[in-house]
DNA sequence: AACTCGGGGGT
DNA sequence: ACCCCAGAGTT
């Protein structure tokens, strides 16, 4: 590369980067994490706002700073604490790995953190993104922090038609990220970049207007038709329909509670023990694994079925009420009030059905004795 | 490189 | 119906 060449550029990016700046001081939300930025509360707000609205995220993170100000109160915490404080905010191996990494971290570095982009990256639940976002705040390291808002954004400043979801499209605009990234503030330029994308250079209906960065932009000028701009995504969701049971056992005023394993959905969450098959339900209420009938006296459907939607799945949910027999016993889990049980960490669709499902199964198990 | 993993909001 | 959101981990 010419030595002039790349003089222009860098003049380039220096203006660039002092309209972003103007901009940013204009526009900045005040969010609650920027009042008094430290490492404890980026990472959890970093964490927490992994593919999830700031106006979804907020209240999550006042919470989790109230109850747990710090790595080492965070660490003492259980697993079913953290999970329940976490209920509704879904990806909940972000919640288990974020307790994990407290206790590394306390352990580790007892009354202090890590500070280096490779501490940050070796704990679980912090990738490329968030340790970047993390050490350019907290520490001031020139490392860009490419999220959705800033792939967005650069897409269309840099006029990329590539998939960004592939390294054709992907690898120019870290590669621009990172060359643009202000050393003298990378965390400033961070958060600039990434507001602009969230507050301006919005997916739909981008307001170039009021861009600091219309002049050079790539597409400012071009139509803005519904599906002619950057970004483009090669991904497509396919999403299918799973037929999901919940089956609801109840003994002496008391219902069978399952802690599900961490490998699948609403990992390490509390439910109802499951069934599940491919497809759409056969009928209304479809019968029950036959399996079941073994040991349990089945009193059929309970409550209303619903009609539940995950990002790659379409659970149809209904639920099937038992009752396991006097002198008998299950193992497959922990036996609970109602009101007990609803204090566990559950999955968002038994949270909206709990009362329904309660009502009638405490209806259909009193019939029974009558 | 392709999947998996939630829930909520927008159009 | 489809898109996106302060992405990361696994296969």
């Amino acid at each position: 590369m010419h030595p002039k060449t790349a003089f222009s550029e860098d003049v380039a990016l220096n203006m660039l980067r002092s309209d972003l700046h103007r901009w940013y001081l204009e526009h900045e939300r005040p969010l609650p994490w920027r009042e008094k930025p430290e490492p404890y509360g980026t990472w959890l707000c970093e964490v927490i706002m992994q593919q999830t609205r700031i106006d979804q995220g907020t209240a999550y993170w006042e919470r989790f700073m109230h109850r747990w100000p710090n790595f080492q109160a965070l660490a003492n915490a259980s697993v079913d604490e953290v999970l329940k404080e976490w209920q509704g905010l879904g990806y909940y191996s972000r919640a288990r790995n974020l307790h994990k990494a407290a206790q590394i971290i306390s352990e580790e570095f007892p009354n202090g953190y890590p500070q280096e982009m490779n501490q940050w990256l070796a704990l679980p639940g912090v990738g490329t993104y968030t340790a970047a976002a993390i050490c350019s705040i907290c520490f001031e390291t020139p490392v860009a922090a490419v999220d959705g808002n800033v792939l967005r954004v650069l897409s269309r400043f840099l006029g990329i038609h590539e998939p960004i979801d592939r390294p054709s499209g992907r690898k120019p605009l870290e590669t621009f990220a990172q060359a643009w990234v202000d050393p003298k503030n990378p965390g400033r330029h961070n958060q600039a970049i990434m507001e602009l994308g969230a507050l301006t250079c919005t997916p739909n209906a981008p307001d170039c207007a009021s861009c600091p960065l219309q002049k050079k932009c790539a597409s400012s000028f071009m139509p803005h038709k519904k599906g002619s701009l950057p970004p483009f995504k090669q991904g497509k969701i396919k999403v299918q329909d799973v037929a999901l049971q919940f089956h609801v056992i109840v003994h002496n005023g008391l219902v069978l509670m399952n802690k599900r394993p961490d490998s699948g959905v609403w990992g390490g969450l509390w439910a109802f023990p499951t069934s599940e098959k491919p497809g759409l339900p056969a009928a209304e209420t479809d019968q029950p694994p036959a399996s079941l009938n073994e040991r349990l006296i089945s009193r059929g459907p309970c409550g209303t079925p619903v009609k539940h939607l995950l990002s790659h799945r379409r659970l149809h949910v209904q639920f099937w009420l038992w009752l396991l027999p006097e002198n008998e016993s299950l193992d497959w889990g922990e036996w609970h009030t109602w009101e007990s049980a609803m204090e566990l960490a559950l999955p968002r669709v038994l949270e909206s059905c709990w009362t329904d499902v309660k009502n009638s199964a405490e209806q259909k198990e009193s019939k029974t004795v009558a």
